[in-house]
DNA sequence: TTTCTATCTGCAATCGTTTGCATATACATA
DNA sequence: TATGTATATGCAAACGATTGCAGATAGAAA
């Protein structure tokens, strides 16, 4: 045995065929006889033949190969679409490249430049908290390659995406608060350059308009949903002239920030104030109280992400028009928010 | 603009010189001059030229491509290991194909030739909980191409690897619970086939024969950690001759199940009953009480997974020798296991 | 002028497949 | 015999870069 990785050159010269038929035969072109594939599959195994995908992405043009640009591996509501979407590629023979922008736009939209460099199919992205600009995604370098975005997408453009009823969630978190009979729901949600809490934050809007109950807003913030953050704004918020009696926040590790401020400040909850969160990730259970959440189905979109760059890769027409899924949303009320 | 995509071809024809003088311009080979190199990459830039990285791949047999294989992406230890990998081969210069075992052997074997055929220049994995026969990992046509496994790896066999001092986590946990008064320590563990959960039972009978305490097999169980086979293991320890006084589950999710069923079942924790887990996952600072677990720094595993197998690729020298890292750990008391 | 370096550039093979087209064979049909 | 139709196989040109080697050019030294 050769140190040199075996080739279907070497097949071909021990059966004693041409590489032309070797290659159709190891991918069970119809042209070549049963007994001929057979032969030279067992002179492949013999050898230790290896296919090689990458020259065969070169020549074919067909790397089989789907880039994925996400903030960070390492959220939860990330993790468990990423998982879908691994597992559902490599139903369709497809494999994942995994870049993480680290939330820079900058960084983002270098990762598209490497993930083309890469001869990806395609390209699934979920934006970084910041990005302005989508226009990386439209040069005329892209052309062919379909993208498809998800959760965090561009917000004043037409575009393939899957998103959750962002609208609706924070549409449903909202109208639940006030129907336990809260006046002053806060909204601690992060920056509006952020499709997903753009349509909260709308929702929220929607649904005090619609039980008439002014917005006020010294009530909202918008920030990065981290723990230091979401005390800051709760220390303004219960030292400013209206209390509030509810607080909705966008995350769920800004909501069990609040539960713990309250703990550290003699605010009891649910009875001095309602909590609701969104994601419902498995910490949102564990606390005391559990919280009040919005499900989002991760495993749903993961999958349905998957599924349409495979449709936008297979469908050969050249689509001119855009498609837009939403996953619905559940609310799930917890102790949270109960009456007491 | 041409359809076509703009090659090296395509630059030389516009500068009016040679393909590999543009290329050489293009990777900033030293000799050439840098007025070409200047008026070449105008070029390039004028063209909207893309490198393609699978051409360069094939030709010079190096795919910057590392493989990962793991048993899914959503598991907390896992993704945040993911995120430092990913990040680390990144200023490399290197890319990450993930792939997902599902904790099944079988498809775990499959994905190392999937990988093998993208021509990865190496592997980092961690195997599924049932991963016995690790053959696969030193096929000959594995040749070359380094392996690196961390957290669950194989368990008589010499390979490179990075694991959590398992051994002395277990001893710790033990010997703390032991130190808090505690005589009937049961240990849930995951399946010992898996490397980590044996080093950490091993861990746990030495504290036990440090401390005089007998091993009782009717203490320990051997299972996957979800919380429904932990219920199980509760409802026998508690129907048993002898009643725990501690329990020391081998993950989280495993020690949450505990808390609650304590709640369940008016064992009150920690008077009645210690417990402690393993991993630090967010949830733990969540529960109440608190659980103590062990730390695992999941971020510098990932990190020297990437080190590590970076220097095998890099190192020209046919290293015959193996190398194994070990990231410390940290027991983490909580209120879970406190004296009364 | 000649010769020698040093510096730059080009030729052409190569990486391992895929694939359009041509060809070969066998058998049936006219 | 000539023709047609499947079926099976081979030829050779791609795909887009890299790279060993040879060659060209220019300036300096002899």
């Amino acid at each position: 045995m050769k140190d040199q990785p075996v080739t279907i050159k070497d097949i071909a010269r021990e059966v004693g065929m041409s590489v032309s038929s070797i290659s159709r035969a190891l991918s069970d072109h119809p042209h070549i006889s049963e007994e001929t594939k057979l032969k030279v599959k067992a002179a492949a195994e013999k050898l230790g033949y290896r296919y090689n995908a990458l020259a065969a992405a070169l020549r074919s043009s067909r790397s089989k190969i789907i880039g994925l640009i996400v903030p960070r591996v390492s959220m939860p509501f990330q993790s468990a679409v990423i998982t879908s979407i691994q597992n559902r590629l490599h139903t369709y023979g497809y494999n994942l490249m995994v870049c993480q922008s680290n939330e820079s736009p900058e960084l983002e939209k270098k990762l598209v430049d490497l993930l083309l460099a890469t001869q990806v199919e395609g390209l699934i992205v979920s934006s970084t908290l910041y990005t302005k600009d989508y226009s990386v995604f439209e040069r005329p370098s892209m052309r062919g390659i379909p993208v498809v975005f998800y959760d965090r997408v561009p917000k004043d453009k037409a575009c393939h995406k899957i998103v959750g009823d962002e609208f609706n969630g924070g549409y449903q978190v909202t109208k639940h608060l006030l129907e336990q009979g809260c006046k002053h729901i806060a909204h601690i949600s992060g920056p509006l350059s952020c499709s997903i809490y753009q349509h909260r934050f709308n929702g929220y809007k929607e649904a005090l308009n619609e039980y008439d109950v002014p917005y006020n807003e010294d009530l909202v913030f918008f920030h990065e949903l981290n723990k230091e953050n979401t005390f800051i704004s709760c220390d303004k918020l219960f030292a400013g002239k209206i209390v509030p009696d509810a607080i909705f926040a966008c995350n769920d590790t800004a909501a069990l920030a609040v539960i713990e401020y309250g703990e550290g400040n003699n605010i009891s909850i649910p009875s001095d104030l309602k909590v609701a969160g969104y994601s419902n990730d498995n910490r949102v259970e564990i606390s005391r109280p559990k919280i009040t959440s919005v499900e989002q189905f991760p495993h749903l979109m993961g999958d349905g992400a998957a599924k349409l760059i495979m449709d936008l890769i297979q469908s050969t027409e050249n689509n001119k028009s855009y498609i837009s899924l939403t996953t619905s949303i559940e609310l799930i009320k917890r102790e949270s928010s109960s009456r007491v």
